[in-house]
DNA sequence: CTAGTCAGGCTTTTT
DNA sequence: GCCTGACTAG
């Protein structure tokens, strides 16, 4: 294990030549192509460490931007191998936004902007855009507000704002106007969305060269992860910020570029090797994450895309088993099969649940997924779809902070001012509403004035019950408010669970309330862990954490999501499902040849995340809005090659004709006579007594073949009935 | 004012 | 098939 060829610097061991040219690149702009699996992040961080061991950089002066909380913890860990702990502080790694979030903090004086401003996630501008359309008097039937979210975010990130924002059509017009009023609604209440992050650090840079210029000094170098997924405001940032000292490192692979929705534009590449004429070049081509047969169906699905540039994608890791494609009957088929191959594969392969990963295009489909998974008794962790933060009890509990923090947020004490429902209805809402706007103060304002703790005009037009409810909401506020000045985040939390009557209100007795109540316990386990953080910073913290960060590595179950949260991730098995025409592709990108190349993007990340086994699958049928309806394989299958892939690949066409009964189609659908089922020796049998570790004790109602697994339904004696999968439940026999 | 029922729309993808 | 918003009875 020891090389006798002493090597001088530890931080170039075990990099192949490219990566090794590529992490000691002279100081200028540098530009790392990279292939998937070809370890982009090592590269990085091992330049980071390059430049402070080696090149005698400070820490302090170097800053990571990476497209994930978790890439940016990853890189943190990795770099605690090669420097020092107080090194790996010192440096500054993170997501643009959290980046940006901190500075604006800082500077917030400069652009007299709030210091405790509070970042708005989509679901809160969803909210704010609401109230805009009935300020605006507009239907938001008509004007969706989602699309409106959409269009707002599209111009920040082009940073046009709401003054520059020009107008061709009548809808672009409404557009501009609820624009108009979300943002200056949005500064009343000391909040910035994800894209005013951006956007306004990119204008205190613009508008400050001063301030420009210290950054410019403090960060000479700067490296920048997924570039490929950069939008124009974030590369604005980048070339104001590297203008000076144009030590800017940055690595992408622009087949991987998925978020064109987003703002991403992947010609960000292009721009940067014009704005810096003297970049460099570095390609990394070998690939160490995939079999053969893997790279070589991605390069064959990638491959029709025009404009790109054609690597040389190699691995070393050998020929490895084929693709698996599989055509189910319906999409709970597709689930049942997907978990009884990792039951299969755990048994007979080696490879733990906890390695493999089921993907799809739309969080929707994971539901079917689920259910297949609960009734194998298999656990599994979902990313996304119910996002922890986007809980409706979490949602609520952080407006009450919210409030707590920023009374004048008027949009959360929205959201909580009734719940639990404290006799404060629509109409006295809306009295609230209009009374603030006629007189032009915030609504906290009014409150206090109905409570008496501030001079005001009389509150004419409200009864005396709607008074002494909206006074009494306010006493509550205002108790929190000096009260928490002196507790921790988690102290806080449990007053306002207990005095605002929410603890009552979720604990309702049911299945759901317990569900409900144990999330919130968990977000107070959060505030706990992070005892040192203020208000401020929990809730901006908060914010900008997503799930995918919170992946934790240590249970050994499946992941389930999708193929856009799965990019930067690997895999020893990975299934992508739903391979059918409207689906992969979806159904979106149809009409346009630019959204048609990035599903195949997707596609690509999706296949380059396993390591040893992939598996497409598809469903013969599957129920969309609670219709059943019969699909098409996805023209993507034709491109992999067919000696690559066994199973059923596409070609001859799946799709029956109309007018057929649905046992016909059980007949002509090829699945159901190719699934090979030699059943199993029966390990269970009805009327035993059997233990399961977290369900306890119950009896075998039922025992029975299931694919070449064992399928047994017990009565538990706590939970009831449940159906599971012998692989994979630790069902012992008892008494 | 609340709690219940009912109709209609909805599904890309996320920091 | 599920969630949201509108409507209705108490």
């Amino acid at each position: 294990m020891l090389s006798p060829s002493v090597d001088p610097s530890p931080i170039l061991n075990g990099l192949n030549p490219q990566q090794r040219a590529a992490v000691t690149a002279p100081d200028g702009p540098v530009l790392v192509l990279a292939g998937p699996g070809s370890g982009k992040t090592r590269v990085l961080t091992h330049r980071v460490a390059y430049l402070v061991r080696e090149r005698g950089f400070s820490p302090y002066r170097i800053m990571a931007v990476t497209f994930t909380n978790k890439a940016a913890r990853e890189m943190r860990e990795r770099l605690e191998a090669l420097l020092s702990p107080a090194d790996v502080r010192r440096l500054t790694v993170g997501t643009f936004h959290a980046t940006c979030a901190r500075i604006l903090r800082r500077e917030a004086e400069v652009l007299g902007l709030s210091r405790n401003y509070v970042i708005f996630d989509a679901a809160d501008q969803i909210a704010l855009i609401k109230q805009v359309l009935r300020t605006l008097n507009l239907d938001e039937k008509k004007y969706a507000p989602a699309a409106l979210r959409q269009a707002i975010a599209k111009a920040k990130q082009e940073l046009i704002p709401p003054e520059a924002y020009t107008t061709s059509t009548y809808y672009a017009e409404i557009v501009r106007r609820v624009y108009e009023l979300y943002q200056r609604t949005l500064r009343d209440n000391d909040g910035l969305d994800f894209a005013d992050l951006l956007m306004l650090t990119v204008r205190l840079f613009q508008e400050h060269p001063s301030v420009l210029a210290r950054y410019q000094e403090r960060y000479q170098q700067i490296l920048v992860d997924e570039f490929q997924d950069t939008n124009t405001a974030q590369y604005a940032l980048l070339r104001l910020l590297g203008g000076r000292h144009h030590n800017v490192f940055c690595v992408g692979d622009e087949d991987q570029s998925v978020y064109l929705w987003r703002g991403a534009d992947y010609r960000n590449l292009l721009r940067f090797r014009q704005d810096f004429p003297q970049v460099r070049l570095y390609l990394l081509e070998q690939n160490y994450r995939s079999t053969e047969t893997i790279l070589e169906a991605a390069q064959a699905v990638i491959r029709p895309n025009p404009n790109r540039v054609e690597k040389a994608l190699f691995t070393r890791r050998g020929r490895g088993p084929k693709i698996v494609v599989h055509e189910a009957y319906n999409e709970e088929d597709e689930a049942r099969y997907v978990v009884e191959t990792i039951a299969r594969l755990a048994r007979e392969e080696g490879i733990r649940p906890g390695e493999c990963a089921v993907m799809y295009r739309t969080n929707a489909q994971s539901r079917a997924l689920e259910e297949a998974f609960v009734q194998a008794g298999m656990p599994y962790r979902l990313v996304g779809a119910t996002r922890f933060y986007q809980r409706r009890e979490i949602k609520d509990l952080l407006a009450y902070l919210r409030v707590v923090h920023t009374p004048t947020d008027w949009v959360s004490m929205r959201r909580i001012i009734n719940v639990p429902p404290r006799g404060i209805g629509a109409k006295t809402l809306a009295w609230l509403e209009q009374t603030a706007h006629r007189e032009d103060v915030p609504v906290w304002t009014l409150l206090r004035r109905v409570r008496g703790d501030e001079e005001g005009p009389p509150p004419a037009g409200l009864g005396s019950r709607a008074r002494r409810a909206l006074a009494a909401f306010t006493g509550l506020v205002q108790g929190w408010i000096e009260a928490a000045e002196g507790l921790t985040v988690a102290e806080l939390i449990r007053r306002i669970l207990e005095e605002s009557g929410y603890a009552a209100y979720v604990q309702d007795g049911s299945e759901e309330g317990r569900e409900r109540w144990a999330n919130i316990l968990e977000l107070r386990n959060v505030a706990a862990d992070y005892a040192h953080l203020t208000l401020t910073d929990f809730l901006a913290d908060v914010a900008l954490v997503s799930d995918v960060d919170n992946l934790e590595e240590t249970a050994d179950a499946p992941t389930l999501l999708t193929l856009h949260s799965a990019k930067g991730l690997e895999f020893r098995a990975v299934f992508i499902t739903g391979l059918e025409e409207g689906l992969l592709p979806h159904q979106h990108a149809f009409e346009d040849p630019e959204e048609m190349a990035e599903e195949r993007r997707l596609f690509y990340v999706g296949i380059t995340r396993a390591k040893d086994r992939l598996y497409l699958t598809r469903a013969f049928r599957r129920t969309v809005w609670g219709q059943s309806e019969l699909t098409r394989p996805s023209c993507f299958l034709e491109d992999i090659p067919g000696e690559l892939v066994v199973g059923h690949h596409p070609g001859a066409g799946g799709g029956a004709g109309g007018g057929v009964g649905a046992f016909k189609e059980m007949l002509a659908w090829s699945g159901a006579s190719s699934r090979p089922a030699p059943p199993p020796a029966l390990q269970f049998r009805p009327g035993q007594r059997v233990r399961h570790p977290t369900f306890g004790e119950g009896v075998v109602l039922e025992s029975r073949a299931r694919g070449s697994d064992e399928e047994v339904t017990v009565n538990f004696e706590e939970v009831g009935t449940k159906r599971l999968l012998v692989s994979f439940a630790r069902l012992e026999r008892a008494g």
